[in-house]
DNA sequence: AGTTAAACCTGGTTGC
DNA sequence: TGCAACCAGGTTTAAC
């Protein structure tokens, strides 16, 4: 469910409701990835400054002296802020963090999600999970320069550098099959044999494809929801993810799946080249 | 150091 | 219908 599209489109749904909320109360579900690390009611009380991205994690800052907390939506997670009736928690509700602007549950069925407190964004364990990410697709000061040098001498496939997230954060299997689509480079490549305009023309299908699906309000492929409870609509616009056997909508070439590193990949073996 | 596999967990879909 | 096998949007950790 969660790619970069999907936080983004999330933290923007919650960020200005909670900005100086105050949380209420706190309950916890079933173990997530990692522990909360305090006790649930350590946060009772604290005030919400705002809600940040990095990658696909969201950190929501407290007032000072209050730390924060780091959230990761996993595979399955979603974030929903309701205001109103508590309505009772699900089976799969993991986290509900009862707030004066409403309350904000963590539905996760696989529970590969987290919500981790930490004193700050740049202390542990925040610092240590932040700390490989790779460089932000919107943030204007990265350039193909540099995309291209940070791929130099690596023999992993394109499509698993992409998906790995040390290089540039954001592309998950979906986004990343359909940027590598849109730029006509076959996901097998390895990544240090791409020319410098092919690195550019790549960096540029991974920021229109994530900028879209911001755009179109996140991926609907499977169960996507806003904090709203609201479907995005960027299943539409998938061209070769989860489309084998179709034909590319470019060049009319059979859509192929492949397995790379266990995960599937999607794409034209006509017009994709390596 | 770079690259790949295993691990975490539940639920929906497919195939016999 | 029942049941096993396979698949799913992520990322860390351990192992070659």
């Amino acid at each position: 469910m969660p790619e970069l599209p999907e936080v983004e489109v999330t933290r923007r749904g919650i960020d200005l409701p909670l900005q100086g909320a105050r949380v209420l109360s706190v309950e916890t579900g079933k173990p997530l990835r990692w522990p909360l690390g305090v006790p649930p009611q350590d946060l009772h009380g604290a005030g919400i400054e705002r809600v940040e991205r990095r990658g696909k994690y969201l950190w929501m800052q407290f007032e000072r002296g209050r730390g924060g907390l780091l959230i990761h939506l996993g595979m399955s997670g979603s974030l929903a802020l309701r205001r109103g009736g508590a309505s009772p928690r699900g089976p799969h509700d993991h986290f509900e963090m009862s707030t004066t602007a409403g309350t904000l549950r963590l539905t996760d069925p696989r529970r590969f999600g987290a919500v981790v407190w930490a004193p700050s964004r740049e202390a542990d364990p925040a610092r240590k999970l932040l700390a490989r990410l790779g460089a932000e697709p919107f943030d204007s000061t990265y350039g193909a320069r540099e995309f291209h040098a940070a791929l130099r001498g690596r023999r992993t496939p394109i499509k698993q550098l992409l998906l790995g997230g040390e290089v540039i954060v954001g592309a998950g299997n979906i986004y990343a099959c359909e940027a590598l689509h849109e730029a006509g480079i076959h996901p097998a490549t390895p990544a240090g044999r791409l020319s410098p305009a092919r690195a550019a023309r790549l960096l540029e299908a991974v920021r229109g494809t994530l900028q879209r699906a911001v755009e179109l309000g996140g991926s609907t492929l499977r169960d996507f929801r806003d904090a709203h409870g609201m479907g995005g609509a960027f299943q539409a616009q998938a061209r070769v993810y989860d489309r084998a056997g179709h034909p590319c909508p470019r060049c009319g070439g059979l859509v192929r799946r492949m397995l790379q590193a266990q995960r599937s990949t999607y794409y034209c073996a006509r017009c994709q080249r390596r």
